[in-house]
DNA sequence: GAAGCTCGCCTGTGGCTCCAACTTTGCCCG
DNA sequence: CGGGCAAAGTTGGAGCCACAGGCGAGCTTC
C-alpha cells in the first residue's frame, strides 16, 4: 500500500505525525532539506517537496536563513455573528470585545450589480446599486475586508464618497432611516484568497479565508448584501441558534 | 516591482488573470509545461511550479495524460444551521433538502472528557462523558464527521453501542427525555484536516475543513457538545440571525 | 568583557534530465 | 470503411546541481 506511494509522502506523513501528536511541539525546528535527504534516504527534490507540502498545509513555516519550524497555534479571535450590530459593524464590536482598537475606512460609489449580487438583492442584472468597499483593521493591522451592496433608494448618496471609521452599521443606519431590519442571513464558505486579498490582508501562504455572504432583510425584502473576507487563521465565527420554546 | 519577482510568478499571475476574468472559462485547457516554457521563455521548473501553485489554489486541475484544465466551479451544498434539527441531525435534513440520500453510522462509548471538552460542558477535566462518533454519508459517499459528547445523566446507555441511521437528533432525544433544549451555539473555524479525516472524507489535497463546535444548552446549562468536520469544498453553512422587533 | 564581523547553514528560486503512467490521436491493416 | 494499435504528448515523481540572500553562532578584536 504505502509501498508504491511517492517517496516524498513518506517524509510528509512522518513529519506530520510527529507534529500532530506533539513529538514536534509548536516552534520546534524541522530538519533541513539536507538533513531530510540523509535521514530518509531521499533526494533533495523529494525533501523540498515534502517541506513545501507541509508549509502549504499550514503545519510549518519556513524562513529564509533560519529553517522551518512548527507553526505556533494561532489564537482565533471570536467574531460574534448573532449579536445585532449597533452602532457599528460586527467587526468593530468584535474588536472592542477583544480589547483591540478597531479602525476602518471605506469608499462608496455607484455600480452595476453583477449577476450574483443582483440575485441576492432580488434585482435584475446590472441594476444600479451602491457599492461600498471596507478595509477593517485591528490595532492598525488589516484584519477583514468587506464589499457591501445597497439598494439605491436606501443609500444616502449616489456620488462617490469615502471615509474613516464613522460609518454606522446597516441596522442602525436603516433604523434612523425608518426602515426596520427584521432579519440578517449569513452564508459561510471557505476559499483560497485572491491575490489582492492576500495582499491587503497580508496573509501567509496556505491560509485560506472564510467568505461570508451577509444579507440584511427588511419586511421580507433584501435591502443590503455584503461579501466579507475573513482570514481563517485569525478568527472563528460564533453563532447562537435560538430554539423556540 | 514585478521585475525582481520570481519568474514563475509572472506565469501564475498571467494565467490567474485569464482565469478570473473569464478569458479562460471553466473547462478550458491550460498550456502544457512545454508550451509554457516556450510562451513565457521560462525553464521547465518554473512552468511546473506555476502549474502547481495554480492547482494548489484550486483554480485548475491536472490529469495525467490529458493536461490541466480550468476547474469547474464546485457547487457548494447549503447546510441550514439555524433550523432546529428534528427529528434527525442537521446533516440528514440538509441531505434531504438537497435531494441526496442520507445515511450515517455511529458508535457510542464511555470516555473521559479532555480539557477542552470538559470546559465546553462545564465539567472538571476527565469527567466521565458519553462519546459518540459519527460518519455521515450522502448517496453513500462520506461527507461529514462528528464527535459528540453528552453528559452521562442524559445518555441512554453507558455501555458501548453502535448503529446506523436511526439515532435521532439531540434536540428530539432530549425532548422525549423531558429536557427542553433552549439554545444551540456554534463556533466555526477553518483548519487543515488531520490525516485520518482526509482519509475518511476522501479529501483531495489542499482542501481545508470547516470545524464546527456545536453546543446544546438546556436551562443555561450545556448538555451536549460536538465537533463537526465539514469539507470546505462541498458545503456552505447558512445561518439566520433574527433581529428582535 | 563587550562589540562587531565573518562564515557557514538554510531557504527559495531555477535549470536540466529521466522515467512511469496515462490520454488522445491518427494511421495502418484487415 | 472501420477497428485496433502504436506513437506522441502530458502529468507527476524523482534526482542533481547552482546561486542569491537572510540569519545566526561563534570567533576576533578592541
Amino acid at each position: 500500500m504505502a509501498n508504491s506511494d511517492p517517496v516524498y509522502l513518506r517524509v510528509v506523513e512522518d513529519l506530520r505525525r510527529q507534529i500532530v501528536d506533539g513529538t514536534l511541539p509548536p516552534g520546534a525546528p524541522i530538519p533541513s532539506r539536507h538533513q531530510i535527504t540523509r535521514k530518509y534516504s531521499v533526494g533533495e527534490t523529494a525533501a523540498r517537496h515534502a517541506l513545501r507540502v507541509l508549509a502549504q498545509e499550514g503545519l510549518i513555516v519556513g524562513r529564509v536563513g533560519s529553517g522551518h519550524r512548527v507553526r505556533e497555534k494561532p489564537t482565533l479571535l471570536p467574531s460574534y455573528r448573532s449579536r445585532v450590530p449597533e452602532p457599528h459593524t460586527p467587526f468593530a464590536m468584535d474588536m472592542q470585545a477583544n480589547g483591540r482598537q478597531p479602525s476602518w475606512n471605506w469608499r462608496s460609489e455607484l455600480a452595476e450589480a453583477p449577476p450574483e449580487i443582483a440575485q441576492r438583492l432580488q434585482l435584475s442584472q446590472w441594476s444600479p446599486v451602491i457599492r461600498i468597499r471596507f478595509v477593517f483593521r485591528g490595532d492598525g493591522k488589516p484584519m477583514q475586508l468587506a464589499t457591501s451592496y445597497e439598494l439605491i433608494e436606501f443609500g444616502q448618496s449616489q456620488s462617490p464618497e469615502e471615509g474613516t471609521a464613522e460609518r454606522r452599521s446597516t441596522v442602525s443606519r436603516m433604523a434612523a432611516n425608518g426602515t426596520k431590519i427584521t432579519e440578517i442571513s449569513e452564508s459561510v464558505h471557505v476559499r483560497v484568497p485572491q491575490p489582492t486579498e492576500s495582499d491587503l490582508l497580508e496573509l501567509p501562504t496556505g491560509v485560506q479565508v472564510l467568505h461570508v455572504e451577509r444579507t440584511h432583510w427588511a419586511a421580507e425584502r433584501p435591502v443590503e448584501t455584503s461579501d466579507i473576507v475573513i482570514p481563517g487563521d485569525k478568527f472563528r465565527l460564533v453563532y447562537g441558534i435560538p430554539v423556540s420554546l
